[in-house]
DNA sequence: TTGCGCCGAGAACGATCGTTCTCTACTGTA
DNA sequence: TACAGTAGAGAACGATCGTTCTCGGCGCAA
């Protein structure tokens, strides 16, 4: 009894067949089947199912964009695995590059949600650093895995979308802030903050490109010998 | 004189307005203006000219694809810049494809060329393996510098491309090899080469994505702590 | 029950792109 | 000079894509 047929139909769509969106540790499924109420006001419900609806649209599209590309995939199919009409598409996001910045967006709070929960719980500031590796590791052995969504959107569209170019250096921006806080945490200095950061990012492209998920252990084996040498040996 | 009215109208074809491809310390013009000869046999000069026209039309593909992304640039496009015939276009290339590896492979012999030059009469093997990096802050900072042509392309096209993929791994498989050869010769092993490498290829990223040209210094740096801590201190 | 408004399904439209085809002009040769 | 062959210019074609429009059905209020 729960919403009208339309409705029920929408929800069961096919979640493009994988679990999460390809980023580490995310596993998240969008859609919470948490409705408020049963359906309470109609206005209440039309809100709930529209944040719902959002929801669906952009972790569709996050799952067949980081798949196969942007420019490969269509409106329509997005529609189709969102399991909704090409008219509330429109009416959600008034075109693709705004499906797009959304979708980037999501991408970078899954990716923050990540890293935070790599650190959550480790006491020591060096070896919570580290954990920034060993997180890349577990996104890396991912089996949809496909190299960082930004570096790849940035390539694709960086020259003709300034609003992606833009997205992609503030993602990149705010990790390498997060470095710098973990570094600074651990005693270190910017430089040593940057110069992890480079690690990190070589690592992603060095595992997307050569197919070689062990350059984060590289890469944590690398920071090992960064920070050591940075904070004097332990 | 020299050939034919039509050759020379496609000789002084406009080359996109910028020197070069946009890769450090290339400066590769393409045409070469050597004709053997004036016009030698019929066959012969056919020869060279096309020769000729397929550089032209990789260098222009190649800018043109480099600066703007490849699917934003439509063979029409490339056929105005390197001032061909369409039919000329499709007879060097039977697809887009085919002229896009070709831009590929070019710009990988641009890479590898320019890496050499870099630590060409240069002593000190240590020295010789940090010059990647003095390498890297010329490319930086060339004002058409946009990332590494190959990550790009891999982004865009390689999970639709298996050809594009798979040059983009050549390529950067065989930048792995370069720098391991080098960290040989320093006295050090695989691991400190992948090491180094993981640093290059997060300084392009870096470079490319926050615009820091200064990343490739910090790189510097790094690897010299991780050569000197692999090495011994000196 | 009747009318109203909303929404999904999908056709339609205009633009672009990769690729092919046609037409024309020109070159070299007998 | 007449002719055969070639190449350039660009029209044409089929496919795709982003976006809009139309149609038909359903829920809801009076």
């Amino acid at each position: 009894m729960a919403g009208t047929r339309g409705r029920d139909v929408t929800d069961e769509v096919p979640r493009t067949g994988r679990a999460g969106t390809g980023q580490a540790g995310s596993g998240t499924t969008s859609a919470r089947r948490a409705r408020t109420g049963t359906t309470s006001t109609r206005r209440a419900s039309t809100a709930a199912t529209q944040v719902e609806v959002r929801e669906r649209i952009v972790a569709a599209a996050d799952a067949l964009y980081y798949a196969r590309g942007i420019q490969a995939v269509g409106m329509d199919e997005v529609r189709t695995a969102a399991g909704v009409s090409l008219k509330r598409l429109y009416a959600e996001f008034p075109g693709k590059e705004q499906l797009v910045l959304a979708v980037l967006e999501s991408r970078h709070h899954q990716w923050e949600d990540g890293l935070g929960r790599a650190a959550a719980g480790v006491e020591d500031p060096r070896t919570r650093l580290l954990a920034i590796f060993d997180f890349l590791e577990e996104w890396f052995t991912d089996e949809t895995f496909r190299g960082c969504g930004f570096i790849n959107a940035f390539g694709e569209l960086g020259a003709t979308s300034p609003a992606v170019a833009a997205a992609a250096r503030e993602h990149k921006q705010t990790f390498q802030d997060h470095v710098a806080r973990l570094t600074r945490d651990a005693g270190g200095d910017e430089t040593l903050g940057a110069q992890l950061a480079l690690l990190a990012e070589g690592a992603q492209t060095t595992a997307a490109i050569a197919g070689r998920a062990d350059a984060a252990r590289q890469a944590r084996r690398a920071a090992e010998v960064l920070i050591d040498a940075a904070l004097g040996a332990r």
